[in-house]
RNA sequence: UGGGGUGUCGUCAAGCGGUAAGACACGGGUCUUUGGAACCCGCAUUCGCAGGUUCGAAUCCUGCCACCCCAGCCA
């Protein structure tokens, strides 16, 4: 479905051949995607998903999911469902490998009482507020937590205790002993368990104290035998912390974590704390409204897996920030629905057109193909033709400017596959508005060639007014004005909303042979762009179609750049 | 005035001492029963800046500048 894109060199398979050349982890490769299951997935997740599964699937190596689940009190079950469904539907396959952090509590808490054993960890009861206090700053040292120097034999009663359920939430936590004069604030002594008196959705009530993110990552990958632990840039400044922990607990191996700068999309948010609140203040209509740069809103919108994949191995992977443009998105779809969706016709803002010189009554069936570029890959269907039809609203102008090749007075154009129409004139209303445009045919013109080998220079797309399907149509456009909504300092982000990012269309017509379209289900409205039945609401006799792009627009530019001027 | 990163075309991004890949965008053209697609051509004498080393520097050295990240019992 989607043809191999050539493969770029980048700074990660760099790193990992040159460790198989080494032979540093004897010819494996082994990379996991650990989500937290607080959220749903976005396009900035693709990007991960695929640099991992991508890199395993290149050296022969293994991914592993991992549901990084240590924080009970923001995940739920309802997120590792859409997760899972998610990864599979853009084409990747962990196969057995299926893992949760909280599958290793009980290691991890074993490990943690080595450290303590070690001197290397200790109970602190000072309030979290008393913590952070005695952290120091970005330029000062922080200072020793009355506690530090707690002996080892108190240390493992409290924290037994702690995992026994004696204390409230908040009252102690277990933290590294490493150096609260470190320049890197993450070595101050770090946090690596909290109590927490909650629920979890896979251990249930089992345990009250919960391992922080440092502490198990770092102990994760060397049990599931990770090589190459990839995660984001944010996590340049715990690498050390990651060291530290493997360096002193036995643990099978010691992974090596690499970063990269994540995604920045141009006219969209990735932060999944704002994606939550749109969803729930309302600005759109959930997880999966289609101008969601989640997974499931750009599925509904119409996006394949194999176009995200595309637009994973184009934009790249590297160190440096960088904010991609929209356009590079929407070029990937294109490229993979222009060989895949089946060409049908679409009026989307109809205005009638009369044929004066055909027969009242008469219907013919007109054979187009369903992918001109190459007619046999599949196939024909019947399209009716009579003396009223449909056709686009701009596709007519009473007065046309220079470049305007369509109808207008006096103008022919061909229809596409029909025939070749002249318009005689039209009939407006009180308003002045145009309610009919009146054409003669040619009937020597019939599939829309002349004969007498005259060219046009125009041709439009058309439904028959009796036979066409009426159809809500709904246009998507950019969920924000501003190209990076997240860095404008002036306006709130939700200030930044596009108020035209949704434009739905409820007069559309289509051709019938769009009567049989199932949900999600994709097509190309000829001349207008691509477009899916909704997954959610689209039924027989109520069409309900998703724009999923524009075609690129020639003619829009030449507009454009006219009122440039 | 702490630490960690990053600066190569409008936007991404290769390049790893031998004389600036590619993609998107953009401009021009061919073709066209989609102003789509396809095809062709063009598009950084220059790599944040300033010095230095070298026969030779985007690549090495020195200094400076700009931007991003870090002070959760979040991940």
């Amino acid at each position: 479905m989607s043809t191999a894109e050539p493969v770029f060199s980048n700074f990660i398979r760099s790193i990992i051949d040159e460790d198989m050349a080494n032979g540093k982890w004897a010819g494996r490769v082994a990379t996991r995607f650990p989500p937290e299951p607080n959220g749903y997935l976005h396009i900035g997740h693709a990007k991960s998903i695929c640099l991992n599964f991508g890199l395993a699937n290149e050296y022969g190596g293994t991914c592993n999911l991992r549901f990084d689940d240590t924080n009970p009190s923001k995940e739920d079950v309802e997120y590792v469902d859409s997760i899972m469904d998610t990864v599979r539907w853009l084409g990747f396959d962990w196969q057995d490998r299926l893992y949760y952090a909280s599958d290793y509590f009980e290691k991890l808490y074993q490990y943690a009482e080595a450290l303590i054993q070690k001197g290397l960890a200790y109970v602190d009861d000072s309030t979290p507020e008393e913590i952070r206090a005695a952290r120091g700053t970005l330029t000062e040292p922080g200072q020793h937590s009355p506690y530090r120097g707690r002996p080892t034999q108190e240390n493992l009663d409290l924290f037994r205790r702690m995992r026994a359920g004696e204390f409230p939430d908040g009252s102690r936590v277990l933290r590294a002993k490493i150096d609260m004069a470190s320049p890197n604030i993450n070595l101050r002594d770090p946090t690596i368990y909290r109590i927490k008196h909650v629920h979890h959705h896979r251990t249930g009530d089992q345990w009250c104290i919960y391992p922080m993110y440092d502490y198990t990552h770092c102990i994760s990958d060397a049990l599931e035998g990770i090589t190459h632990s990839i995660c984001t840039l944010e996590f340049e400044d715990h690498r050390p912390l990651y060291d530290w922990c493997l360096d002193q607990l036995p643990v099978p191996c010691h992974p090596q974590q690499i970063e990269f700068a994540r995604l920045n999309l141009e006219y969209t948010l990735m932060s999944k704390r704002k994606l939550l609140l749109l969803v729930q203040e309302g600005h759109v209509a959930g997880w999966d409204d289609p101008r969601m740069p989640t997974l499931v809103g750009l599925r509904r919108r119409g996006y394949t897996p194999g176009a995200i994949r595309a637009f994973c191995e184009r934009i790249g992977v590297a160190k440096r920030d960088s904010l991609i443009p929209m356009e590079l998105l929407e070029k990937a779809v294109r490229d993979d629905l222009n060989l895949t969706a089946r060409r049908v016709m679409a009026v989307l803002d109809p205005i009638k057109v009369v044929i004066d010189n055909y027969p009242e009554g008469q219907v013919e069936h007109f054979e187009a193909p369903y992918f001109p570029d190459d007619p046999p890959a599949m196939g024909n269907r019947p399209v009716p033709f009579g003396r009223e039809l449909y056709i686009e609203r701009e596709d007519f102008m009473e007065e046309p400017p220079k470049k305007f090749w369509r109808l207008a007075p006096g103008r022919e154009v061909r229809l596409r596959w029909a025939y070749f129409v002249t318009c005689t004139h039209v009939v407006k209303d009180d308003q002045g508005r145009i309610t009919e445009v009146h054409c003669t045919y040619d009937p020597a013109t019939k599939g829309g060639d002349a004969p007498d080998g005259r060219k046009v220079k125009g041709t439009i797309h058309w439904v028959s007014a009796a036979q066409s399907l009426l159809a809500t149509v709904r246009l998507y456009d950019r969920l924000f004005t501003h190209a990076n909504p997240a860095a404008d300092k002036e306006h709130d982000w939700r200030q930044l909303i596009n108020p035209e990012s949704l434009k739905t269309l409820t007069w559309a017509r289509l051709e019938p042979s769009l009567a049989s379209a199932q949900p999600g289900e994709m097509f190309q409205f000829e001349r207008k762009g691509f477009f899916c039945a909704d997954l959610e609401e689209h039924a027989a006799g109520k069409p309900v179609f998703n724009r999923t792009v524009t075609l690129r627009d020639t003619w829009q530019k030449i507009v454009a750049a006219d009122k440039g001027k």
